[in-house]
DNA sequence: ACAATAATGAGAGTGAGTCTCAGTTGCAAC
DNA sequence: GTTGCAACTGAGACTCACTCTCATTATTGT
């Protein structure tokens, strides 16, 4: 079964798979039409998903293959697992892939939300973290910023 | 057999205690000595803890007590729960008992340390996700900033 | 075509966290 | 104090997100 690739309707699409698949190709991963049909999933959803969601949007997959490939995507760079208070893990594709942004988690149906803040915020706040993390001796990577309250839906 | 109360050593104990009590009484929860207990092994550690070394520093306190009463704590304000991306979720004592404040947490070990930043920066963030989270008919309850990377140990 | 190697699916296994329930404790009214 | 009621407790069964195992299948290099 041939699956449908850079021919459809949207160029998007083929970006992102060139893109996911040189970063698998980079630490020796193969980009197989699994691997592909994860991506399409999570690219289809537009923001932060759970496997549950995944998996309805990509039916056919084991969920042992999709846990084992989230976790070969994150581990690549493609994708960021974000651990939020719920039962499960959300999804979404890493930095690169999507520029860089914080959530908005709702406490009382566990939704996330992508939100974006301005550039001279981000780079105030990365400023005081590194001086605070210096004193510590820690070695920062990355921020993560959440705002926790309630969405539209449980307001 | 009689808990050593507020006669001890230190008083900052005592004041603690007196606050959380009222925190559990006005929610109608009593102030029980297993409660107690917790508080006392949360307070002794000084920074976010997870179950394991809450039952450790509290020997003999059942865990599905422990369960059970950090999601009293946790519903009356007492405490809060960091859900990291570690196999367990860490406790420590919510803002007014503490004072705002992030968390640095490391990648690699999964260990949280506590630390401050400027007032004025906060209020800038708070600003700019107040506004962004407006747009969207979002209502803000608090925000939770981590810097994650290698802490002094894992460098 | 043919190894050699990586990926897959199915299901068993793991373990943090939750639920249940019978027995206990703390609080209030008498 | 004792009686009654509601909250609390411990022990363990239970759930369920996630991981591991392993035999089978797909990909890649030659």
């Amino acid at each position: 079964m041939t699956t449908r690739r850079a021919a459809g309707p949207d160029s998007k699409h083929a970006d992102l798979h060139e893109a996911v698949g040189m970063r698998l190709a980079r630490h020796d991963y193969r980009y197989t039409s699994g691997r592909r049909r994860l991506v399409d999933a999570i690219a289809a959803a537009g923001q932060p998903v759970t496997l549950p969601d995944i998996a309805a949007a990509a039916p056919g997959l084991a969920s042992s293959s999709i846990y084992r490939n989230l976790d070969v995507l994150e581990r690549s760079g493609v994708v960021n697992r974000i651990t939020a208070s719920g039962d499960h893990a959300y999804f979404e594709f890493a930095e690169p892939l999507l520029s860089h942004h914080h959530h908005l988690v709702c406490v009382d149906c566990g939704s996330i939300e992508d939100v974006y803040l301005d550039d001279e915020i981000e780079a105030s706040v990365d400023r005081s973290l590194a001086e605070a993390a210096g004193r510590v001796g820690f070695t920062p990577l990355r921020h993560s910023l959440d705002l926790h309250g309630y969405c539209a839906d449980c307001a």
